[in-house]
DNA sequence: GTGAAAGCGCTAACAA
DNA sequence: TTGTTAGCGCTTTCAC
């Protein structure tokens, strides 16, 4: 392995003037620079990039930590950080909590030991704790999910009126009861989209029942269970508002266990545009969340702060938008 | 921000004994072992990464880089690779190349710079080059693609012979003209494909023809594009064997616009048993790959090949299960 | 514009 | 069992 030394020697120069051209450094002069890029290219120079990130104390990666590899919600987040993170040289590295504040707590050590210069994290639950990341002020975007009175910025989804929004439409469209299936407590986005639910049955002045709504995991074998319990009562809902792609994959198997037709039967809006929405029959009617856009306001927000520490900490909801297909239709 | 130093102060102990202690060396008296991590725990010590790296020569990261984060096949792959090098203290970082070569040398470059482990790669094409890696001696595990002649492991998909098999099963159906989708030239996971597929055509004695194979970047679009070319012809194809599953979106999507029925005008069967494939009316017929196994052993493979770099270079074929539904039935 | 030299934080000889 | 010390490869003063 060549070190730095090695392409010095071959050029005739010294470590300095090496790493200085290597580092395309203006104060080098061009004949010397072109004798040290010349001289690494031979070598197969490649930087030691611990020894980098040791001495200059800081290192160009993001941790992107979030909860679930597997929902294409998350992954479009990640697309959208990568893309940001790329343009300006800085590597990604994607972490996957699993839904687990014990994997969560491990991946935030690893980026602080790793010095990382700053994490995007969707956060398992509202109490996960930063403090270690404020401790050494490492730059921290919240994604999804707001975390309580930490120091970091944050990026959401206005989430509660989408499900409002959603839950209004099903009214509209003529549904009697309706139900919701969202994620567990303690999970801002799986409370939000309840509560939306509902404001818009309070707002239509309907009755909510706890009968009619049920929590999972945000998992697909969960909602399944979910749905089963509720649309296997004599008094089952009409219509079902689903807090995630994932748990519509669960809602609609149970559906199709219990012969019960989309749309005709039970009324169906889901959160999150999956690509196979638009494929089953009827067609899935969604709340769409703009995930890459989440991404690429995190990453430059985080981008920003690095740059800037003393940047005022800021929350910027993006809206959702609701998309309907067959399967919120009679 | 403490250092190991700091720790050792505070506890009256040498930084050796002390950086002993913290990485539970045996040879410590119990006694000063309790007090530096007593004093690590009131300093709120972390490691520092790089300079433990740095000093050690070695990391315990793997790097993960795979040819697209939103397709659940590599996704899959991803569980798989992160939960063995979890249970033994390594961590992932996943890497998205997004079937872009470029992309992918500049993870690899990333890699090695930041001295890895090791890495686990879906190569873009059979060219990719990975002497960088072997010059290093860094360990490389190939999954769900082949690498010419690279001194790595690999653990891919006996694809070839499972397409043979779905396209017999259409045949066996009673499609008459059955057509192939596939991903571009040069990715042999396509071309295995479409070589099964005629492998199927040919053992039935059915003729083979160019007009009723289509080639696309392996996305939902490109597979959409290629399934209205084929099935506008007024000759068209009754079935179609379909290479992942987001072009199966293409392709359904373009059923649909065409305004064909799925199983009854149009046979099809996929390859990737994604999540939502038995949601589609009539449900879709798959081939099943086994991602997360891949994974599985991917990351068994790279962390024997750590342990012992002179293991043989070896190479595990995994089966992949044709699942037939409805989709793939008159 | 260039070089000599210090030092980032840690681990591992080597000595005691 | 513990401490002293060298040094991993790099960047960056500081002096020239």
């Amino acid at each position: 392995m060549a070190t730095i030394n090695d392409v010095a020697t071959k050029a005739g120069v010294s470590t300095a003037t090496a790493s200085r051209a290597l580092n395309g450094k203006s104060t080098v002069d061009p004949k010397l620079a072109e004798r040290v890029l010349a001289a690494a290219a031979e070598l197969g120079y490649q930087p030691n990039g611990p020894a980098r990130n040791l001495r200059r104390q800081e290192t160009a990666v993001l941790a992107l930590i979030i909860s679930d590899v597997e929902n294409p919600f998350f992954t479009s987040i990640a697309r959208g950080v990568e893309d940001v993170a790329q343009a300006v040289g800085y590597s990604v590295v994607l972490c996957n909590s699993d839904e687990n504040p014990e994997k969560e707590r491990r991946y935030i050590d690893v980026a602080i030991q790793e010095r990382v210069a700053g994490v995007v994290l969707s956060p398992t639950g509202t109490t996960t704790n930063v403090d270690l990341l404020t401790a050494r002020s490492t730059p921290l975007v919240a994604v999804d999910r707001p975390l309580q009175d930490a120091a970091a910025d944050m990026v959401l989804v206005d989430t509660r009126s989408a499900a409002k929004e959603a839950t209004a439409h099903l009214i509209s469209q003529g549904y009697r009861q309706i139900g919701c299936i969202t994620g567990p407590a303690g999970v801002q986005t799986a409370d939000d989209r309840l509560a939306g639910y509902k404001d818009a049955l309070r707002a239509a002045k309907r009755r909510t029942s706890a009968k009619l709504t049920r929590r999972a995991e945000y998992r697909a074998d969960g909602a399944y269970a979910a749905a089963i319990d509720l649309l296997s009562d004599s008094d089952r809902p009409d219509a079902l508002l689903v807090a995630n792609s994932t748990m519509a994959i669960g809602v609609l198997e149970a559906l199709s266990k219990l012969d019960l037709r989309l749309g005709t039967d039970v009324g169906v809006v889901a959160f999150d545009d999956a690509p196979w929405a638009p494929l089953v029959n009827p067609p899935l009617s969604v709340v769409s969340q703009p995930a890459y856009d989440i991404g690429k306001v995190a990453a430059q927000l985080l981008m920003a702060r690095i740059t800037d520490s003393s940047l005022p900490y800021t929350t910027t909801t993006l809206q959702a938008t609701l998309i309907t297909r067959g399967s919120s239709v009679r």
